[in-house]
DNA sequence: GAAAAAATGAAGGATTTCTTAAGAAGGCTG
DNA sequence: CAGCCTTCTTAAGAAATCCTTCATTTTTTC
């Protein structure tokens, strides 16, 4: 559900994939590209916000793809190595990479320093952040602390309730029905769903709401379904 | 105090600009000296908070230069290094390095290891003569002593108890999330921490609680994280 | 007023999160 | 090397919570 974009640099499209996989179950939109001018290429094209490079690749290898994407920009690199030898060459060169990954690597570890690295990187404000919090009428929703608060008040959200909520704030005004919301939310098809749904809003007017037989952020279009009111 | 002012002293162009841009990031100021002679004339006319010192350099060496700065002032040195064996630290350590990395090294663990070392003269009171005790409720935290008692009675913690201990009690009141607390006391991605952390939670409430079960200071958020009530 | 749609309340079983214990791994010291 | 201490891992059970279902009531629409 983040707004961020990972590329991927490896000519091993297994890994590749491997890693996009991993990546996108927490949300993160992931390019991918078989070597360093490919990489290069993307990075004119795209906006990147972090850079997972092999170093050992053909055309141009890892080392030399780091110096070209410095020249350019200040983004963070993890870098992906196999053997510990090679580590050695990265580390001797002693530039660029903000963190480095031995093969074989556990894919949460690698998850988890890259989502450290994105964090770093969108608190330090090294590159312009997209406006994560959404305000609506006092209704707030944190997206990177992935938190809602009510004129400042704090609100718990269970898991499901929060998913409602983004989904509902995100795209504020439109009306989204019950079956589409439990296809977006629980990202399955919707059987029997209706009322389990229903639950949830009630519980989260219950929530965020002064007055939950009279909502004012949650509402209801008859027959249609909910929406949040920009 | 925010601002802090670093000296990188290296003949090595390249590695004083590559460590000057990450310690930039971190929102510390950088200075930059060649040898141990101009890094002697920065110190006369700049506030200096901590040292980054090449051992190999012309004109004056590292420990030489440790020497002469000693004599004048106190604050953090860490001494960078291509030499690996033991004897070389330990001359390096003997001689009032406060922290010893090797090349090649890792620019996100240098930046660490520098921040560590700041926020430790700082809260020793190296900069500022402050013994600051926080006493909350009859928990007391001795910065300046790095010592914690409960109702006078003192409290022996271990190196990660105290960091823990600190954190939560400089921010008393706040929840912080397990790997929130991972990642500002290991300073590294909170892969598989959670257990590691809770662990670590149970022993200081074993220390500090007259009745771990029923906390008095050190609770729990459910969801969220621990905090120590303000 | 009847039918459809939406809201509510309560209960259980499932799931997640926390706590606790015990032992392994690693480092330091004598 | 042995013993001690700190830290990390594993695992199992306890506690808190979350989710769904069902039964029922209220609201809206025609």
């Amino acid at each position: 559900m983040e707004e961020y974009n990972v590329l991927v640099v490896d000519d091993d499209k297994e890994i590749r994939d491997v890693i996009g996989i991993y990546l996108k179950n927490e949300g993160i939109h992931v390019l991918k590209a078989e070597d360093g001018l490919e990489a290069i290429e993307v990075l004119r094209c795209h906006t990147v916000h972090l850079i997972l490079l092999d170093i050992m690749m053909p055309r141009m290898d890892g080392i030399q793809t780091t110096f070209k994407i410095r020249e350019q920009k200040n983004i963070p690199i993890i870098m992906i190595s196999a053997k510990t030898e090679d580590m050695d060459k990265i580390l001797g060169l002693q530039v660029g990479a903000d963190d480095y990954v031995t093969k074989p690597f556990n894919p949460l570890e690698l998850v988890a320093r890259v989502k450290s690295q994105l964090r770093r990187y969108v608190t330090l404000g090294t590159y312009e952040k997209k406006n994560e919090v959404i305000d609506l009428n006092g209704l707030v929703l944190e997206q990177a602390e992935k938190r809602v608060s009510v004129n400042g008040e704090p609100v718990r959200l269970t898991p499901i309730e929060y998913r409602i909520v983004d989904l509902l704030m995100r795209n504020a005004g439109r009306v989204f029905s019950i079956h589409e919301i439990y296809e977006r939310v629980w990202e399955e098809p919707s059987y029997n769903a209706e009322n389990t749904v229903a639950v949830h809003i009630r519980k989260i007017r219950e929530k965020i709401e002064i007055d939950p037989k009279n909502p004012r952020y949650l509402k209801v279009v008859w027959g249609i379904g909910y929406k949040i009111e920009k």
